[in-house]
DNA sequence: CTCAGTGCAAAGGATTTGCATGCCG
DNA sequence: CGGCATGCAAATCCTTTGCACTGAG
């Protein structure tokens, strides 16, 4: 899904965020960014790892930090203890996660528009009730995937 | 909001969970579930042991496993590096979470009936399509709290 | 009495950091 | 060239576990 012609546009776009936050997009940061754009749904350090051989364990770990502060990566954190990472939401589209309570796996799934518009306008009038400002929400579905059913 | 008269019932029903797994409900394990049922959203072993000095770390961490196998007790994950806990669902009501992204506090709050419904609909819409069967649905806020942005 | 539960301290495992080296700008 | 990024290995920190002891039934 995300291994469209848009991924061009996504390696320019966290060059930008870098650069704004004056950070080097060097080698080991877009081979990075190249990795987590193959997934269907966050990775875990291990997944990255598995998938470029090349990448050495703490510079992956130090890299990831520095793009999510620079807003190009997002932080996932499920049940297990695992932390998993997506490209950021602007990069990409607002979506959600179906985590499986056997596989462990989390893989991305989007609401209707409509349900999606609902939500965020009762999400907003819950918030300002107490007034919390809403940066943005995340929603996940605990459950078991379609592999680990049949 | 949960420091009302129905923590005995509470007692009693994380009593029966317990019994049902063959478990007993030990003075600590009181102390602990009285303690969960303290705070305003869920909350983190360090909080946990602030609030009663006498619970040593190790007894938390083993019975607040073993609340949740009972399912007593839920473990929740945040960006941040804590896990916290609280009681589960069909012992308080179903609810979602602000997550003060400076203070990094969590705190309980509800939906109304309408969008709970609205949003459930589309959300196993969703998941049917990808023939995921859900178990229950996670929903947080990330943003600024009150005493945060003020 | 017996066995599950407890508490201490030491181990485990994901993540972080110090430091010497290499590479981008 | 100068400083940021890298990579290795050692350290850190939340969490788990081994083991001897205690208390509930």
């Amino acid at each position: 899904m995300r291994t469209t012609d848009v991924d061009a546009d996504i390696d320019d776009q966290v060059a930008a965020l870098l650069r704004q936050a004056e950070q080097r997009y060097t080698s080991g940061r877009r081979r990075l960014v190249a990795v987590l754009q193959t997934g269907d749904g966050p990775l875990t350090i291990t997944q990255i790892l598995d998938a470029d051989r090349s990448l050495p364990q703490s510079s992956v770990y130090r890299n990831l930090t520095i793009l999510e502060e620079v807003g190009a990566v997002t932080r996932i954190v499920t049940r297990d203890d695992f932390a998993r990472y997506e490209l950021a939401e602007h990069l990409t589209e607002h979506h959600h996660h179906l985590i499986c309570s056997t596989c462990g796996d989390v893989t991305d799934f989007s609401l209707d528009p409509r349900a999606e518009t609902g939500l965020d306008r009762a999400l907003h009038r819950a918030a300002d009730e107490v007034g919390f400002d809403i940066d943005t929400h995340r929603l996940d579905l605990l459950g078991t995937c379609a592999s680990c059913s049949g």
